[in-house]
DNA sequence: GGCTGATAGTTACAAATGAAACCAGTGTAT
DNA sequence: ATACACTGGTTTCATTTGTAACTATCAGCC
């Protein structure tokens, strides 16, 4: 049986000693460049294939996903600023692509939904957004993704509960 | 014993039959709300204690880390655009925590090392950096955490190898 | 009804970012 | 040596993004 050496930081350092931190293992950097990295090759291929800009698309798929809303729901549903839902959306009627009802409840807003060019084009971008997140997953097993999910989840929460 | 149920599409589906993709779940789009958590909840910290944005934080780390570096190899590094490093270069040399060091090797290019208000300023951040990341994956036991870790390594890898 | 404070959406402005042009200095082949 | 392509670094410009001010409507209260 091997000896069990004792713990220099037997704390909260999880891989560290001292003052000593390699940017390469600091896992908030490792977030942001994996984040930048999958953010970019998708957006790309949308803004290319579609015209259709990140934001834009979030929309689409969560009208797509739950008809009409508000922009201000959007807000909630993206985690997007609402300037950006708002110029986002502005993009989207310019194409014709979405169109706007008068809100009964609230002369304030509009409830936003897709038109059928809209679904249309959402439908045909699934199957490309799918394979590209296969694409990403390839080799992953099926619980490792569930997994890194599930992490993903926790850490956002505890980055945004503070 | 249960009955199993045939599933509908056994290949490439993570969790979604035909054409439906709900935004919730879908990898990319968590990956880029966690990154932009952590990195606002980071970068804020940074700016407001020490007057460092993000990019900057980062030559500083690698440059305590490697000693001195061309930008172009900083680039390498920290995965930034030479635009990015060298207007971050510029902060750091402004507020002298950094310094050029001529080049014998190559005339084009300078040596950027950190200066000592430099590497003071630097190993005062640390601990605030270590206190973050541990904040952030408060709850989650070692193994999840070099877990995510290798996850995010594997489709940032997948993201770029294309 | 007519205040008051809040909220949905918009606009205006400033900061951050990336792409492409640009300017040395390098190195290789002729 | 000179011409040429190339690379490190800088500058310029367009795009993106967020913050703060503004407008219109709403809800509660007198």
């Amino acid at each position: 049986m091997p000896l069990r050496v004792p713990r220099r930081q037997p704390k909260a350092m999880p891989s560290s000693s001292a003052a000593r931190l390699r940017l390469q293992d600091y896992l908030p950097y490792r977030l942001s460049v994996a984040a930048n990295a999958v953010s970019r090759l998708v957006a790309r291929a949308y803004e290319r294939q579609l015209g259709l800009k990140n934001p834009q698309w979030r929309l689409l798929a969560v009208l797509a996903d739950e008809g009409a809303l508000t922009q201000q729901s959007l807000c909630g549903r993206t985690l997007m600023d609402k300037v950006t839902v708002m110029r986002a959306a502005h993009g989207l009627l310019r194409r014709r692509l979405l169109r706007r009802l008068p809100n009964g409840e609230d002369g304030r807003s509009h409830r936003l939904v897709l038109t059928a060019t809209g679904r249309r084009l959402y439908e045909s971008i699934v199957p490309l957004a799918l394979a590209y997140e296969a694409q990403l997953f390839e080799g992953f097993k099926r619980g490792e993704i569930a997994r890194l999910d599930r992490l993903l989840r926790r850490v956002e929460q505890a980055a945004t509960k503070v």
